[in-house]
DNA sequence: TGCACGATGAAC
DNA sequence: TTCATCGTGCAC
């Protein structure tokens, strides 16, 4: 059983959003096929007082969907390689997100999607799908179930060190019982071995 | 019009 | 640890 995730589920604070995508479903659906992960790693980018967020400088071209309704997708290109995906929430007028960092593979995956522009890569996410309604579109969060416990543990949010005290906040949330993570949590164990297991064939 | 700088990933 | 690579925002 799976449910798209309404409009109201994202009217909320990011900080309230955030660990409440762990353990959903990301899905995309384009020319009939479809491709999704489960959600284990995020990051809250709060509002415009917030030194890390694009949202800091104000409304901008990029930003312009931020300061939009909740419930749409905010993807941009970051170090001109990757795209990075980010679910807009709170209200229209005020800018919040939440960046997806990581996914355990569900379906139809067939590239790893241990980083935030690996994910967008294997869902074959691109600038395109930016403003995409995540409510009504080839795009969307559902769950699923039942849901499997989610054990959430928070960071400091990653490459934000510009941020000043802003980069120290907990921001980062994951499923600490992730093998797919986008880096080790800091008193994780060294292990041998991949960090998590091959995809599967197909 | 020019330029410094990334919410990264892969190689070394 | 280094670096590819290019859109964005801002200085000039």
């Amino acid at each position: 059983m799976a449910r798209r995730l309404p409009r109201r589920f994202y009217a909320r604070p990011a900080v309230d959003l955030a660990p409440d995508l762990l353990g959903k479903f990301l899905v995309a659906e384009r020319r009939g096929r479809r491709v999704a992960g489960r959600i284990v790693e995020v990051e809250a980018y709060v509002g415009p007082e917030d030194l890390a967020s694009h949202a800091a400088r104000g409304l901008t071209p990029r930003t312009r969907v931020m300061f939009g309704p909740p419930g749409h997708a905010y993807v941009y290109l970051i170090y001109g390689r990757s795209f990075l995906f980010n679910v807009v929430c709170a209200r229209r007028g005020f800018p919040a997100a939440v960046l997806v960092r990581a996914l355990e593979p569900a379906e139809g995956v067939r590239r790893t999607t241990d980083g935030p522009g690996k994910l967008t890569a294997a869902l074959g996410i691109t600038l395109a799908d930016n403003a995409r309604d995540l409510v009504d579109g080839p795009l969307w969060i559902e769950e699923r179930a039942p849901a499997a416990a989610v054990a959430v543990a928070t960071t400091p949010r990653i490459n934000v060190d510009y941020a000043g005290d802003w980069a120290a906040e907990p921001l980062r949330f994951v499923d600490a019982g992730s093998h797919w993570l986008s880096r080790r949590l800091p008193d994780a164990p060294r292990r041998r071995g991949p960090r998590h297991p091959p995809l599967a064939a197909g």
